[in-house]
DNA sequence: CTGGCACGATAACATTTGTTTAGAATAACC
DNA sequence: GGTTATTCTAAACAAATGTTATCGTGCCAG
C-alpha cells in the first residue's frame, strides 16, 4: 500500500521537506478494519488519528436511552478521530465505527506531537486542521438552523450521491436527526 | 478602559513578553454598539475579532424566506466575529448584532497577521482558538443530537441563569430552534 | 400624557415527526 | 442451501411543533 494519499493532504496545508515528510511517515502505519468493527469507543482517550485510504467510517453517540446516534461520515482522503477527546486527552465522547471495509493510516499521537515540535510548519499545520474542521462545523451547525430533514436529506444526496450504496438508510436517518420511519416517509414524498 | 481583560485571556492561552503584547495592542482599539446596532453584517467580509467587555451580542443568519436565526450568543470576556468569513475572506453568512449596549476591543485584520507573524507563539495562538472553537462547536452538535428543545432550554438556563433578563425570549427560541410560542408552551409544562 | 410598538401568554388548529407493528426483500452466516 | 438477521416500506395512531390570531402589558418616542 501507498502513504502518498496522505502525503498529498498534508502537503496541501504546508509545505514539507521530503526528509522530515519521510520521518513523520515512520511514525505511522497500515490498518484495515472490517465492517462495523470500532477504531476508537466512547469512553476511551483517543490516542491516534486516523487517515481514510479506502472506506467510510461514521462517529456516533450513545445518549442515556441507549439510543445510537450518527454525527459524521468520513471518507476517503479525511482525517478523522474524536479531536475533542485527542486533544484534551479526555475520554472520548464519539465512537468511530466502520461502515464497510476501511484501509487507514494511523497516526498516533507520538507522530503528531512529534510533528507539531519538529516540522517547520507544524503549529501551522494544527492550526490549519482546526480551522478546517471549524469550518466543517460552522457548515453543519448553519444547516441544522437553515434547513429541514427533507432539505438535509436532498443535500446530502447531492454531495454525497452514491451514500445509499455504501450506509444504511437508519444510519442516514440518524445523522439527518429523524427516526428511519419519517426518511423512509420523506423519501416518498420527494 | 482597560485592555487587560483581552491581555489575560491570551495569556491564558500562550506565553508572550509585555513588549509584543503591547505591540500587539497598540493595533487594537476600543468601541461601544448600542442595542440592535451591527458589528457586522451578512455578505460584507469580515476584516476584525471583537473582545467583549461588557455586553451581549448574538450571531445571526437569515434564511431565504427571510426569518432570521440566533446561531451564538456571546458574552463578556470572548472573542466573535464571523470566523469563517475571516479566515477565508469570503463574505459572511452570519451577521453580529448586540443584544445590549455592548463595549468591545476591536482586533482589526492586521493585529491578528501581525500576531501570527509576530509572536513568538502566534501559530500556538492561531490553533488555540481554532481549537477552542472547534470544542465549542463539537458540544452544541451533540447537544442537537442528544437533547431535546425542552432540555436545551433548561441546559441553556443553567449556564447562563439570567439570559431571561438579558434577552428577549424569541431570540432564545430561535436560538434553540423552535418557535417563540412552542417556547412558551414549554417553558409552562416545566 | 399618549399612541404605537415590541414582547410575551394563550388557545385553536394544522403540520411534522415519532412510535409501534407488520410484512416483504435482501444480505449475512453456518 | 437453508436459516436467521438486517433492511426497507407501509399504515395507523400518538406526540411534538408550527401557525395564526388575539389579548394584555410595559416601554418609549413624540
Amino acid at each position: 500500500m501507498n502513504k502518498e494519499p496522505l502525503i498529498g493532504a498534508m502537503r496541501q496545508m504546508i509545505t514539507m521537506f521530503d526528509q522530515e515528510a519521510e520521518k513523520f511517515l515512520s511514525f505511522c502505519y497500515f490498518k484495515t478494519f472490517h465492517q462495523k468493527e470500532f477504531l476508537g469507543r466512547q469512553g476511551e482517550v483517543c490516542q491516534d488519528i486516523f487517515f481514510i485510504i479506502k472506506g467510510i467510517t461514521r462517529s456516533l453517540i450513545v445518549d442515556t436511552a441507549g439510543e445510537e446516534h450518527t454525527i459524521h461520515f468520513s471518507l476517503e482522503n479525511q482525517f478523522i478521530c474524536d479531536y475533542t477527546s485527542f486533544m484534551l486527552q479526555t475520554p472520548a465522547t464519539n465512537s468511530l465505527q466502520a461502515v464497510e471495509e476501511t484501509e487507514v493510516v494511523v497516526l498516533p499521537r507520538k507522530a503528531i506531537e512529534w510533528g507539531y515540535a519538529n516540522l517547520q510548519q507544524g503549529d501551522k499545520l494544527g492550526r490549519l486542521i482546526a480551522e478546517y474542521y471549524f469550518i466543517y462545523f460552522d457548515i453543519r451547525l448553519k444547516n441544522q438552523y437553515l434547513f429541514t430533514p427533507a432539505q438535509r436529506y436532498e443535500n446530502l444526496s447531492k454531495v454525497f450521491p452514491n451514500i445509499h450504496n455504501r450506509v444504511p438508510q437508519h444510519m442516514i436517518a440518524s445523522y439527518l436527526g429523524v427516526s428511519p420511519v419519517h426518511l423512509s416517509r420523506l423519501k416518498k414524498s420527494l
